[in-house]
RNA sequence: GCCAACUUAGCUCAGUGGUAGAGCAGCCGAUUUGUAAUCGGCCGGUCGUCGGUUCAAAUCCGACAGUUGGCUCCA
């Protein structure tokens, strides 16, 4: 479960547009186009040997546009200037961008000769663009862009001239496999971005800055949330106590809801045998994505008694020769079996039952980062039991528990993605009815959102369709945290039954719900969500307390005393700094309330308030206060200030 | 997994072939302070690891590990 989806820009196939849609291109989009060829002549000057493939605008937070290309030079970020340099010279040479229609013939020879992509002919042809040629179907009309010495197979549009290109810069270096196919070589892919003027360009790169201060590694680093350890593992999370308390609260506060709706909590171990997961269809069909299988010590030392190899272990697991055991990957098998544990009755339905369950997946290496793609996580899981007739009421339900959190801490910049089978294809298990009747029920679900959704026909698993919630990092990069799936496999495949009002079997559906997907990655895009500034309930640190001197340290105490009795979070910093330095500390570590406390406080057995967004909110009652911060913890109430 | 860049004190970073530096944090001392940094001292690193080149390596080369940006993958 628990897709995580990485949306980039369009891929070539998917890139080429109808002539329509090029039309419609925006202002924008055309001129970062533009930007692209103004790109790859600066290049080629410096270095003549480029061959370049694909270079459109793209609709991304960070960068306009991007230009695949192959070359002998390995470009770093020094180079940038450079080609920034030089690219300012084409754009003050201020070339015409010249539109010109040839033959598939005129464009193959030009291709022959690399004369695309290309300021002169060149010895070596341009193989990406005779390559993209082919895929320029029979009849389409084919067009040649030119500005300067510069010729490129381009569909358009362009500005009307270089010199429109006024505010650009080169953004980062990446590699990207041609055409996105893993067997194809990788390419040189250089990413910039172009605005209409410098102001907007300028208002653009502040705006990047200031979201990656917001980066959950960073702040997680920075006030102690979490810490990724070498020598614990890559890809494992290790919650630090300020974490915890972050990652405990949204339980807790998850947990309420639960129960509220009906479920049963349970508790299931992060191992099973391989068995299990064989009647699951777990393994060995996913066996790449999951953490090596783990044999018996009496199964390892029979074997190497009889020379056997690591190889021939590994098989014998595999094949069901030996029994193993696996590290989960999916809470659903352990819930399976407490549901069939014993048999039930119409009337016990829907059976609900919730974990915090942690699963283990081996996630190629290259792809970790953060809190976000993790090998180990915890999901929010349940998985409910249900009669056919029960599905759509019980998908409502898991709705209404995302809108409820989600509004609770006021997370509505989400999309929401309805996955459903695609009609040409008969890989899907289930009857086609129920199909029907499950993805009516989640897109009328996805409707009582009130939020647009895509459709994706096509994305559905084999075994049902599902609902999916997609946010997007600071960075731009979209994730997948929460999903609702449809499953009419898993009860075939253990043969799960209920006892219907007929006193017939009848085999129930199955609903796989992680409203938030994981509490790692849930977490890790609260932090950016906030910027680090948690609501009071949710602050590992609610209250500082901060003493103008040593003399009222014993003040200090009792109002702590006080505070941690009605279970505030509070700390005093009791150091001989003066009160603007302690403040500032509270204020780096993000702290919502601090408490001034000197002689005038003392003797009014009261306190000076402090937000760290409103500033100074005065002196009061040190009960006005408690009454003030209990409220807003009971309350789950967000900043005012934001 | 692939391509590239990066890895120096707990943190942020300087140091490009000649015996390791700063600020912050920590500790000690002085100061007793009113809403975003009081002053001074001390402690702290076999420069990611291993190997190579060199009279000499944080610095050059290689392998490995980790991080970052992409690509690919993602039940």
């Amino acid at each position: 479960m628990l897709p995580h989806v990485f949306t980039m820009p369009d891929q070539p196939q998917a890139a080429r547009k109808t002539l329509e849609e090029r039309n419609q291109m925006d202002d924008l989009q055309r001129l970062r186009h533009s930007c692209a060829h103004v790109m790859a002549t600066a290049i080629l000057r410096i270095w003549p040997d480029a061959q370049f493939a694909y270079g459109p605008p793209i609709d991304h937070e960070v960068y306009g546009f991007y230009y695949d290309l192959d070359m002998r030079h390995r470009i770093t970020p020094d180079d940038f200037p450079a080609i920034e340099e030089e690219m300012r010279k084409v754009v003050k040479e201020n070339q015409a961008f010249e539109r010109m229609v040839v033959s598939r013939q005129e464009a193959l020879e030009m291709a022959r000769v690399g004369r695309l992509g290309a300021l002169v002919p060149r010895p070596e042809p341009s193989r990406f663009k005779l390559d993209l040629l082919d895929a320029i179907p029979e009849g389409e009309e084919i067009s040649i862009f030119k500005n300067g010495d510069f010729w490129d197979l381009c569909a358009g549009p362009h500005v009307a001239r270089t010199g429109n290109c006024k505010a650009f810069k080169v953004m980062s270096v990446a590699s990207a496999f041609y055409k996105g196919d893993a067997n194809n070589p990788q390419l040189q892919r250089l990413y910039g971005t172009c605005f209409k003027n410098k102001a907007a360009l300028d208002e653009h790169l502040e705006r990047v800055e200031q979201a990656k201060q917001r980066d959950h590694r960073k702040l997680g680093k920075e006030l102690e949330l979490f810490k990724i350890d070498e020598q614990v593992g890559q890809g494992l999370v290790l919650w630090l106590p300020n974490g915890a308390i972050v990652r405990n609260e949204l339980q807790k506060f998850i947990s309420e809801q639960l129960e509220k709706q009906g479920y049963s909590q349970v508790y299931t171990p992060h191992i099973g045998k391989l068995d299990l997961y064989r009647t699951s269809g777990h393994f060995p069909y996913y066996e790449e994505s999951q953490f090596p299988p783990i044999a018996e010590r009496e199964v390892i030392e029979r074997l190497s008694d009889g020379n056997c190899s690591c190889a021939d272990l590994h098989n014998a697991l595999r094949s069901g020769e030996e029994s193993g055991f696996l590290l989960k990957p999916m809470n659903c098998p352990h819930h399976i079996r407490i549901f069939d544990s014993k048999p039930h009755s119409y009337r016990d339905l829907p059976v609900r039952l919730a974990e915090f369950g942690t699963v283990y997946r081996w996630e190629q290496s290259g792809e970790l980062g953060g809190m976000t793609r993790v090998r180990c996580f915890t999901q929010d899981d349940a998985h409910l039991f249900v009669t056919p007739e029960q599905l759509d009421r019980e998908i409502q339900g898991c709705l209404e528990l995302v809108k409820i959190v989600l509004g609770t801490l006021r997370m509505d910049d989400y999309r929401v993605r309805v996955s459903l089978r695609d009609p040409a294809s008969d890989k899907y298990v289930g009857d086609p009815a129920n199909w029907e009747r499950a993805e009516n029920a989640l897109r009328d679900a996805a409707r009582s959102l009130g939020k647009p959704f895509t459709e994706e026909p096509g994305e559905a698993a084999f075994y049902g369709p599902k609902i999916d919630f997609v946010v997007k990092d600071v960075i731009g990069r979209e994730w997948q945290l929460g999903t609702v799936q449809v499953d009419y496999n898993l009860p075939e495949r253990f043969n799960l039954s209920y006892i219907g009002p007929d006193n017939e079997k009848h085999r129930p559906v199955m609903i796989h719900r992680a409203p938030f997907g994981s509490m790692e990655r849930f977490v890790g895009v609260l932090i950016e969500h906030f910027a680090g500034h948690f609501p009071v309930w949710l602050a590992p640190e609610q209250v500082r307390i901060l003493t103008i001197s040593e003399k009222f340290d014993d003040y200090a105490e009792s109002i702590f005393a006080r505070l941690r009795e009605r279970g505030v979070r509070v700390k005093m910093d009791l150091a001989s700094d003066k009160v603007g330095a302690k403040i500032r500390l509270a204020q780096l570590a993000k702290v919502p309330y601090m408490l001034v406390l000197g002689a005038k406080e003392e003797e009014q057995q009261a306190v000076s308030v402090r937000h760290r967004h409103s500033g100074d909110l005065g002196m009061q009652p040190i009960d006005e206060f408690v009454l003030r911060i209990t409220r807003e913890i009971a309350e789950r109430a967000l900043d005012n200030a934001g």
